[in-house]
DNA sequence: GCATTGACGAAGG
DNA sequence: CCCTTCGCCAATG
């Protein structure tokens, strides 16, 4: 079996829930909802857990179908480097994002996490 | 099939 | 200190 499967090349990202697949959207999503509440982290931080913090964007792009994962991936503890709400703009609102960290104990103002070096999580 | 666009980040000018 | 460029990789036009 040593014949090359061409058929195997394609890796297909955002599937339509029900869908099993490990691709890297998979493990950033799963490393988001282990995201303690009252917490927050940024995609670099992800990117570097999964061994390509190069690509931080590729995380943010996978936030993409964040909201359509079971279950919904805390997509609103995930910020930029600055711990700012560069993602708030994606939510159904553009308030919405900051309502969900407020709710949770993370002061926002001006788009930016209060304090975000003291309620940054980094995972294991 | 190539060019543009990103929920980023680091480096260079 | 602010702005620009590059890298990364996938999706979209």
């Amino acid at each position: 079996m040593a014949k090359k499967d061409k058929s195997s090349d394609k890796l297909p990202s955002i599937l339509p829930s029900g869908v099993k697949e490990q691709s890297f959207f998979e493990q950033v999503y799963e490393v988001a909802r282990q995201i303690p509440k009252g917490r927050v982290t940024t995609y670099g931080e992800i990117a570097a857990y999964l061994g390509a913090k190069k690509s931080a964007r590729m995380v943010g792009w996978a936030m993409n179908g964040a909201h359509v994962q079971e279950p919904s991936v805390p997509a609103q503890r995930v910020v930029n480097r600055n711990g700012m709400l560069s993602g708030k703009a994606h939510f159904a609102t553009p308030t919405l994002m900051q309502e969900l960290l407020e709710q949770e104990g993370i002061a926002v103002e001006n788009d930016t996490v209060v304090d975000f070096k003291n309620k940054l999580w980094k995972p294991e």
